[in-house]
DNA sequence: ACAAAAGTGTTAAATGTACACCCATGC
DNA sequence: GCATGGGTGTACATTTAACACTTTTGT
């Protein structure tokens, strides 16, 4: 091949943050070193971007080797390119953000035999590299589109009880929200189908069941309805 | 130094989209390829990122070589890092977008013999690479941030009458709005200076001029404020 | 005096916010 | 029957949207 360009280049790697929820709070899943630099340190899961993929598939094939998730939301979030993120030479990331529903998909099916773990987003240990950085990033961006897209149903089961959608509004933005209001404006929105179902096994009256009509959001989308909670 | 991977990498490089407003419509700054592949085409101002800077620095000295602008407001964008983006090799890229005011900078001072001018955002010619989807982003963001950012200003010189803040907001989210309300609307968010001063050589009623007070404004962003047209 | 743009208030409608009680179910 | 969370409506405050005329200045 030839090169135009024959100065040295930067490494290319990706980085995930991967959102999930559990009953009390927001999680991001770390992975523990086991290399040098940093080893034993808990980091993001990525790795290096390959010639032949794209940046998606590279998230995508790393998240898979590291952490045995598939087929979830996947978002790119910002590039970081200090010159001293690496101790060992100048890599470059981009940095993606993922949201996963814990009851969907598990986490144990790691093909590594590297050591994956959910940490509350509020109680993280100390990370490698600048991660601690993107994951500051990533926060800030779950937390400033959420409000706006529709994303927080990707971090729940396709069904779902309406008090448990405004729990994830309420860890995730971090204040209490009045239950008729947040009823009313969601159920107002009209993207949500009420099934007729409801929850099963709990210890006193079980609430309905929605799920959320992705194809009506797009339709309205396009017609210029504007999500906002 | 060592590197602890050997496989070929990407290469790695910036693209910026300029955006400028003059009298009549939003502009973009365009350069004509001289080299191939594409040459003679027109393209985003951008080049590689070596490895002793940070992508910003990459940024700003590609803009300043290629179009003279420097001190511009500049803001990292999105990253493409499509497999056939160049016919030559993989090549990633990190794309920023800036804004200028057209009255204060010059943009002929290239360094670059190259050939470098203005384009209306709605009529661009045929651009190499996928400099048009990388282009479409950048309006998108760009429509998307000035109605919650205070960024349009960067787009005028620090003094300015409302009635050019509010064209701005007309062109670049392409509707009419209404004068009084935006008057209102904007002189209620408490961020604009009103001087004692008008305009110049206008041949009708002068009109006021105003400047955005940054430092009030960070100031009430700290307490909760939120701008929003 | 006229052309051109600056500047200014009010009203009605829609939206957001605060707030408390009865209902259904499992134990 | 009681504990637990599910589900519902109203009143008030705020925000948005629609709309037209007078003022100032240069020519």
């Amino acid at each position: 091949m030839t090169h135009t360009y024959e100065y040295p280049r930067p490494a290319l790697t990706v980085d995930i943050v991967v959102f999930a929820l559990d009953e009390e709070d927001l999680k991001v899943m770390l992975i523990q070193r086991d290399l040098e630099p940093f080893a034993g340190r808990w980091a993001l899961p990525g790795g290096f971007v390959r010639v032949e993929e794209t940046l998606d598939e590279a998230a995508r094939r790393e998240l898979e080797e590291e952490t045995g998730l598939r087929d979830i939301f996947l978002e790119q979030l910002y590039t970081f390119g200090g010159v001293d993120r690496d101790p060992r030479e100048r890599v470059v990331t981009v940095a993606y953000y993922a949201l996963v529903n814990l009851e969907g998909h598990d986490v144990q099916a790691s093909t590594d035999a590297r050591n994956a773990a959910w940490f509350a987003a509020g109680e993280l240990p100390g990370l490698a590299f600048d991660h601690e950085h993107v994951l500051t990033a990533a926060l800030d961006r779950l937390r400033g589109k959420l409000r706006y897209q529709p994303i927080g149903f990707e971090l729940l089961p396709p069904k779902f009880p309406l008090r448990r959608l405004q729990h994830l509004y309420e860890v995730v933005l971090d204040r209490k929200l009045d239950k008729r209001n947040f009823r009313k404006k969601i159920l107002s929105m009209d993207v949500l189908v009420e099934l007729d179902e409801i929850e099963k096994d709990v210890a006193h009256r079980a609430a309905r069941l929605y799920r959320f009509d992705e194809h009506k959001y797009d339709r309205k989308m396009r017609e210029g309805f504007n999500f906002e909670i």
